[in-house]
DNA sequence: TTGCTCCTCACGTCACGTGAGGTGGC
DNA sequence: TTGCTCCTCACGTCACGTGAGGTGGC
């Protein structure tokens, strides 16, 4: 039955006052007892224990939202989910850790050129495609839908003309969507088509492409920027100028692929 | 003298507009021309690589004002400035690290009590101090200046009683500066010292302490949770109650130090 | 009664994303 | 002339720090 100021309990759980408004705010860690008329803040001896457990947490940078989630599991779910959460803190700090030996690299002058890079000529032809601004976390769900979509509109297997293929007109990342299309080149003519308002069909001039055959664990992002910085230098050597954004060619399944699989060529047209 | 504009030049670097507009207002890539009449930026064919390493960099989290800073260095000490800068994440991860373990090691109930806490008196005494407000950046610094300002007005070798000591009273960190005092325990009395108006005396009651003994390297921010947390649980054990905030009792120079020399009581006053 | 603690706005931080509302260029 | 690109505000994000201006409690 102690009641302490906000002031008291700041100290004791070593969070500033500003942080403990906020996490009452947020529901995280409510005052056992607010004055109606003051609204002069009161905590208990027992909520130090989850302030600290609260402040340890963000000490560790974990989000507020995900520290929310956190502390009303059971001891072994809550280790699981810092865990789990921690995982993708090491994942992405290895990603970083990757492109930065790769920058060093470059600057050094060893320009490793790990990937065969080459060209061919695409003719024109007739594309059905799907499009949608979709966030990272939405791609998988976006490709899903897209296929079936495609699927039940498309011309059937004896319409298809060659491999689907993903095209990035802007950034796709954690907090910017970016539009995205998912296309599939076809021999039929737009009256083949089922009627879907989803579905568009356009015509691609023939034009010349650079590409690079990618695993599944070169797909990732980071691990793309130098893929996509050796294709634009090999583009300049054989002077060419590219057109328009990259994309990715669907050679194989990647949900049944293993890391090394060659799930994929990267792609970029040429004028 | 290519004049490409702005979303052209946003493809060929992989940045949003709004990336390359802040840019350009932080001197980092500037437009090679801007219309004066409509503002349009246009880009040069050589400021694509600037604006790719920049890109890179924020790749890896570097913010905006260290990139400004390497960006304009040569080959080998912009090299050098990113080494330091991704040695600096490295340790933040590392201390993180270590963090987690400790946390998972308590919530599995693995007591691991590595540290001595015990308990001591202090008798009352007088205290000549400095105090300020510093972030981590500044407490080198305090530290120097505040300990030769305490010697010039002090009472000499002769008037020493005891330990130097810093008291945190509030959270020192990155972006917070908290307020921080340099304390000298006192023979003589206020009229023995000249005058000086940073010092100030005061007379500090006796009372309890819990304290722990601990080497240079664990005198660092993440590491002395788990201490301080220690040092609580054995309070609570011993049936007692902390007051105020913790201290630092520097028993030994912690610039001749090695990281395993004990170099500090870390210090808890009870009521 | 005097300080001290507490309160609630409100603005700044950092590097952008995302419209709104408007104009220039092909 | 119609779209498309570009422009400049302005607001939101995230987890607070830092006053300002005002009131309650011992």
């Amino acid at each position: 039955l102690t009641r302490i100021p906000i002031g008291e309990f700041a100290q004791r759980t070593r969070l500033s006052r500003k942080a403990l408004r906020i996490y009452d705010e947020l529901n995280l860690v409510v005052p056992t007892w607010v004055d109606p008329g003051t609204g002069y803040r009161y905590y208990s001896e027992d909520q130090v224990a989850r302030a600290r457990l609260v402040g340890l947490l963000r000490r560790l940078d974990m989000p507020l939202a995900t520290i929310a989630a956190v502390v009303d599991l059971d001891r072994a779910e809550a280790a699981a989910a810092i865990q789990t959460w921690w995982d993708g803190v090491e994942a992405t700090t290895a990603e970083r850790r990757a492109l930065l030996h790769y920058l060093q690299k470059r600057q050094q002058g060893e320009d490793q050129q790990m990937h065969e890079i080459a060209q061919r000529s695409i003719p024109g032809r007739t594309i059905a495609s799907v499009a949608r601004h979709v966030n990272i976390a939405g791609t998988e769900t976006f490709f899903d839908e897209a296929f079936r979509t495609l699927r039940a509109a498309g011309p059937g297997i004896e319409g298809i003309a060659g491999v689907p293929f993903l095209v990035f007109y802007g950034e796709v990342s954690d907090d910017s969507d970016g539009p995205i299309e998912l296309c599939r080149p076809i021999r039929a003519s737009r009256e083949d088509l089922i009627a879907a308002a989803e579905v568009q069909v356009r015509v691609e001039a023939a034009h010349d492409e650079v590409y690079v055959r990618l695993s599944k664990r070169e797909l990732s992002w980071p691990a793309m920027v130098p893929v996509l910085d050796a294709l634009e230098r090999w583009t300049a050597e054989h002077h060419r100028r590219t057109a328009g954004t990259f994309r990715q060619l669907l050679i194989a399944d990647q949900r049944a692929a293993t890391a090394d699989t060659l799930v994929c060529d990267l792609t970029v047209p040429l004028r």
